[in-house]
DNA sequence: CAATATTGATCAGTATGCTGATTATCAGTA
DNA sequence: TACTGATAATCAGCATACTGATCAATATTG
């Protein structure tokens, strides 16, 4: 019977769920009130104002139809707006508001910190290994979920290597 | 403005996110349907019959209310039977059943089919340091999440070594 | 152009995972 | 023994995540 420990799916939950956690109490402690999910949408669409739904979901892997959910609560709390898009009638076209650019600003350290608390029992070069065999693992297994990452399609180029 | 894949956090999200999908996918087409944490639960439970759920909660690191609707769902199933303990009327004895003894041995392949895929873009000597590297940062942060990993409490022994 | 296929968003339903509260029971102590 | 604190389980409520379906709008093709 193996054990929990040299199992990679039950690592994988445990680090996840620590890492939520780290998260959780210092942007708490910072004073804001944003899920780990809420903020990599938030600043993702700061980086790319006016990006749809679908293509938001691709470039953080979310599941299209959990986006829907996390965009109703960040519009909710006016850190985002969500307006139909003129060219496409079907999508909506996400904005950061003003609230939600200072939020990120002022949420950043915070951010900062639990990343680094989250691997506070490596060392440098540890840490810097986990991530690089984490960034290989994923590129390898991508399409494998429901929720891939996926480029953004910019306009005026050719379409992605993959 | 830091990339995502330079977030251990996001990286988590993203590894588990493809262990999920890899568990499921393999253990589906073997014909079974239990998730992950419903498998890691019963085998736990075949392992230490009689079990309370609180330790369960602790031995396989699940939130303790979260325990509640997951055993809820492996008795509807017919895979565990859950009964007030005679020593203490507060707790449930959990036993597995002649039917969750076979599913576990019947998935077993597929579990261990799933937990190779996840890896698969790993060398054998990568594969080994991710999951050295996780067990060390889980370690280090296993008292920061609300659901952290405990041992057995077992009658006959000294407490354990942490 | 009309029929077909695809796509963006949403919804219903299910299963984690958490916070905080409640209830029943147990353990220790004044 | 009565009181106090701790503990096992559950519940309500919220936020991911996913499956599969639906609806409106766009794209493609015969």
């Amino acid at each position: 019977m193996k054990d929990n420990d040299d199992m990679p799916g039950h690592l994988a939950r445990r680090f996840q769920q620590i890492a939520v956690a780290v998260f959780h109490a210092e942007v708490d402690q910072a004073g804001y009130d944003l899920t780990p999910v809420q903020y990599a949408a938030l600043a993702a669409i700061s980086i790319n104002p006016g990006i749809d739904q679908v293509t938001l979901a691709g470039l953080i892997a979310y599941d299209r139809t959990t986006i829907t959910g996390v965009v109703d609560r960040l519009v909710q709390k006016g850190l985002l707006v969500r307006n139909a898009s003129t060219k496409d009638r079907r999508a909506r076209e996400l904005q950061i508001t003003g609230e939600g650019q200072k939020t990120l600003e002022g949420i950043a350290p915070a951010v900062e910190a639990a990343q680094q608390l989250m691997l506070r029992g490596l060392t440098a070069e540890e840490a810097e290994e986990l991530l690089r065999l984490l960034r290989k693992a994923i590129a390898a297994g991508n399409e494998l979920s429901r929720a891939p990452l996926r480029e953004v399609p910019e306009a005026g180029q050719g379409r992605p290597v993959k």
